[in-house]
DNA sequence: TCGTCTGTTTAGGTGTCACTTTACACTCGA
DNA sequence: TCGAGTGTAAAGTGACACCTAAACAGACGA
């Protein structure tokens, strides 16, 4: 569950109330219940499954896929990209391990004029 | 699920004959039991765990991420290195969508240069 | 002090995943 | 014909994901 970062919970919680949301208010958006949501938000309860998890980075003005990652997941959009061609995109992953953010929005870019073509 | 591959019991029912590998040994192998590794190989029950894929993979000589692939899924570390930089790997992976292997092979090999820096 | 907010506690509940155990049926060589 | 190997059918299990409803407790304004 990767510890060191911020808990998925606490976070979402500190950002709603920046935002005065009730968490009632929140919940009813997000489509679960109150309880719920408190347990989660006091990260009794894991992350909620990942549609909620994008409604909430909606609500709270997020990055979904930051959000997914906060909460342990990879955006399944993301996982059938890979699935398409697992050697290659494997291949590249492990490469592409712990680059810097310049370096990898360098290589998105690359992808982008490649597809271009 | 992603039809018009191959399925993935079928798979390696195949490959396993083809290695004149028995059922049961196999299964102790990888360490389930032989009627388990049964309904699987005759895609009654969804592929197994991870762990499970690799060991398959091993034993009929398949690219391990390949099997997991037909087995709808991703390693976990790939999912990690994902998760570390969430944003630019999946933007990253957005613009890849659709591109040919040689092209993603070009990337990889950037990568790895990058790194390597 | 009443109603109405706020969040929380308690006590579940259902479904899916990833398997297992037990028992069975067939084939084939000795 | 037996026993040793092949694969299979039926049923069950433990853990975990993903939630819910009902009741409660404290603050706050009218």
């Amino acid at each position: 569950m990767k510890a060191g970062r911020e808990k998925f919970g606490a976070f979402i919680r500190r950002e709603r109330e920046a935002k005065e949301i009730g968490l009632r208010e929140m919940a009813k958006k997000i489509g679960v219940s109150p309880t719920y949501l408190s347990k989660v938000e006091r990260d009794e309860f894991p992350p909620p499954a990942e549609d909620k998890v994008r409604k909430i980075a909606g609500i709270i003005g997020q990055d979904a896929d930051e959000l997914l990652a906060m909460a342990g997941r990879v955006a399944s959009e993301l996982t059938d990209i890979i699935r398409e061609r697992p050697r290659e995109m494997a291949d590249f992953l492990r490469a592409a391990k712990g680059l810097t953010a310049e370096d990898m929005a360098r290589l998105a870019r690359q992808a982008q004029k490649a597809k271009d073509k």
